[in-house]
DNA sequence: GGTTTAACCTAATGCCCCTAGGCATGTTCC
DNA sequence: GGAACATGCCTAGGGGCATTAGGTTAAACC
């Protein structure tokens, strides 16, 4: 018989495929394994097990997206660079729901495989040099990246939930959303911290 | 044999319980029937199912969060009012995790049983009321109420899938974001909407 | 070509969801 | 009080999933 010729990799991608099209807790070891055109039993090989397979597909997610983000924000600043960076971190959530939704478990990721996936703290990284126009300084620049990073991912979330029942659309939300962070960041409140960060 | 008396309530009471000690996937039918001292199969008489019981523990604790938010908020306005909106909100995710996150399902909810649950509705409406001292009108207030939303939900999401790493405490980023948002209701950006809400 | 490595398999265990059908406990109505 | 009924909880069982153990065979290396 003919080996399907699997990897860590090839496993994850299948179960993000897979994610985005059944969700992600329909994301089983049988399903994956059956798209792969393979038993379950042999999926052990590469992946230790769902946990493991979830976490991968959360750390794919992670990447994609970050390299979407640096792709659109790339040459720009000020304003431009906010709104394309909001838009592509919104856009990534809406093509790939399943996808995104694993990257909100990353507690229990094995921090051996997350310490060599780039995404995360690349997208953290990506969000403070985008906020270097602003000039802020820390921990103001923390408490910016923050606020963030909670609107962007708050926003995705909930609507994705069914969150805005409301009549208006979520779009024009959303632009209003990035114009009020926008001034906000140009005048970011003078902290009254007498402490250290 | 005497019976247990269940009801689907108590039902949903369990799975919520369940769900804020060892998380909302991990509840199981198997789990919420040992922990009321019955067979899984006897739940069923109570609940459709373990989506319907998802949906029913999502709409106790946004009933539960409400009533929190509707008490912390009680004659207070203007930044006292939003301040205690927002803590009140990150205080019931903290201390009901497992609650807080079935809050995220919302979609696939019975919208029977949902119509008959006033939290999410409340929820939204308390936002509209703590906003009226800002002097917002339509649409500029829906937008800022899903800003507000989508800010808290972000941040408490977030700060419960560990995406706070940085050493900074995120309770001072939380303050700062208060005050930030504070700061921005004052100062909404005047709309350039040419159209229609 | 023979040996070694590892990819994939079969088999089996145990947990889970859910349905069907039975019995016993409460309730209602005489 | 007792008959008739409704229903809470039960046992039994089917089917799915995650995971482990151990066998087989394809590929890689010498």
């Amino acid at each position: 018989m003919v080996r399907a010729g699997l990897t860590p990799e090839r496993v994850a991608l299948a179960g993000a495929e897979l994610a985005d099209e059944v969700g992600l807790d329909q994301v089983t070891m049988a399903r994956v394994a059956r798209r792969l055109g393979v038993k379950d039993a042999s999926l052990y090989t590469h992946v230790r097990g769902l946990e493991d397979l979830r976490g991968r597909i959360a750390l794919l997610a992670a990447d994609e997206k970050t390299l979407r983000i640096a792709e659109a924000t790339a040459g720009r600043s000020g304003k431009d660079a906010l709104v394309a960076f909001a838009d592509a971190w919104r856009e990534y959530a809406h093509e790939h729901p399943g996808r995104y939704a694993a990257t909100q478990i990353s507690v229990r990721i094995d921090p051996e495989l997350a310490a060599r996936a780039p995404g995360p703290r690349r997208a953290v990284e990506l969000t403070y040099s985008m906020l270097r126009g602003y000039g802020l300084a820390e921990p103001d620049l923390t408490d910016a990246v923050r606020l963030l990073r909670s609107t962007f991912h708050g926003f995705v979330a909930l609507e994705a939930a069914g969150g805005f029942a409301h009549a208006r659309a979520p779009q024009r939300s959303w632009t209003r959303a990035l114009d009020a962070l926008h001034t906000l960041l140009e005048h970011w409140p003078p902290s009254r911290e007498g402490e250290s960060p």
